[in-house]
DNA sequence: CCAAAAGTGTTGCTCGTACACCCATGA
DNA sequence: TCATGGGTGTACGAGCAACACTTTTGG
């Protein structure tokens, strides 16, 4: 999309305009999350002791987008149902050559579906890890997924298409680490109109069953990232 | 700090470990911000039609944040009181070889001091601009910046030491691009307990002295990121 | 009838918003 | 004395947190 006209204006430290040297290698490594049976889970590769987030070198042509996209799908088979980059970090490659790392934070709800197609396996977040780099980007990805929780509906997307309110209470604990009061929960997300109801219920054990609900879609504003008085009114 | 011991386990698509064309040139841009007379002010090199980000190209052996910071010292001097990163694209040089540029958002108080060492000029930053790809980094980095400023104190960064209430809600209303009202400016201010009373007044024209504040360090919580109910109390 | 999870209301407190007037100073 | 910006209080509504019992079902 040819721009830079001016790239050599000040700043630029390579006026020939030849990479030589100056040039690193690029991945794209994605800490993809799902929620099975009360627990957060993290997509891993080369199990045991090498552990280490899924990732593909970028290579010329490949958008970085792109890129994730298609490591959440030749990992799980599937597309996630939410991405979104995380973090940029350098690091070394055989202390040799530098190289640097582009990190994506991914989510994936019914992950049953397409069972892992290479050696993939889920595992908690908290275990160990080969890679220094995916140990920062782990934590950085919970970090986000945490803080998102509260002014987005991300937690959706860790969730099948219907679902029971304590289910996805049971999202929003597990992601928090802590337990929420069930009646406040209810009330909130009742009250922000998110959620259609399904006419289905869910019987499942000999007690009462739990109503079904839907995502209302067209309804997640990415644009909560302002405080409350930083868009509405006042004045 | 060598890791990277199972990069080829499973995505790797580079199983030689020689880096070839799969390389790319890696520049950082910053959108380096400051307030003067109340207007929001951006850094820019190579004036007029040409107007940039100032931008250095990364070499091996360097940190990305180290490389920022001298972006900002060699644009003006002086290194900046706040610095963050921001956000990765990808993009083309010359229409031929692919590159990646890792931009950040930084902010500078009292950028009178040591003046621009080179050709770069303060602007507005809804001027206009060479790059395409700089565009959506200024506007992503006034996304941020508005954001942070809810639950951060970042606007302390675009102050000199000691500032006035109302030169500080003026930085406030120049950011958010809207009047703010000073009974509850001043009230959300004082009641958050980061200023400290100087004892001093500025006295500056035909008019009541105003009180001098300084910021209150050790009081800025990063942990501001998580939502109301996602890291105190409740159960 | 009993175990087990679903479902339901009220109260107090904090915080954000709207809104108008007196104070201190220099000219 | 007057023009200019500095400084102050109150009342309403919204939203969060604390807290316990009844309902429906399968076995």
């Amino acid at each position: 999309v040819g721009e830079e006209g001016a790239l050599n204006t000040v700043q630029g430290s390579n006026p020939s305009g030849v990479h030589g040297e100056e040039s690193f290698a690029v991945d794209v490594r994605v800490a993809l999350f799902t929620v099975a049976e009360g627990e957060l889970l993290l997509a891993l590769t080369g199990g045991d002791h090498a552990a280490a987030l899924p990732r593909q070198t970028l290579r010329p042509g490949a958008s970085l987008d792109n890129v994730a996209l298609g490591v959440v799908r030749t990992a799980i088979g599937s597309g996630p149902d939410y991405i979104e980059q995380l973090y940029t970090l350098e690091h070394t490659i055989d202390g040799d050559h530098d190289a640097v790392s582009v990190s994506y934070l991914a989510l994936i709800g019914t992950h049953g579906a397409a069972s892992p197609s290479v050696s993939v396996s889920w595992a908690s977040p908290s275990g160990p890890l080969g890679a220094g780099l995916d140990h920062k980007v782990v934590d950085y990805a919970l970090v986000r997924l945490r803080a998102k929780l509260g002014y987005t509906n991300i937690a959706f997307n860790l969730l099948p298409e219907s679902f029971t309110l304590t289910q996805l209470q049971t999202t929003y604990e597990v992601i928090l680490g802590r337990r929420l009061d069930k009646r406040n929960f209810r009330r909130r997300i009742t009250a922000s109109g998110i959620l259609q109801p399904t006419a289905t219920h869910l019987r499942e054990g000999s007690h009462r069953p739990a109503a079904l609900y839907r995502f209302s879609r067209d309804h997640d504003p990415s644009s909560y990232l302002t405080p409350p008085w930083a868009w509405g009114a006042e004045r």
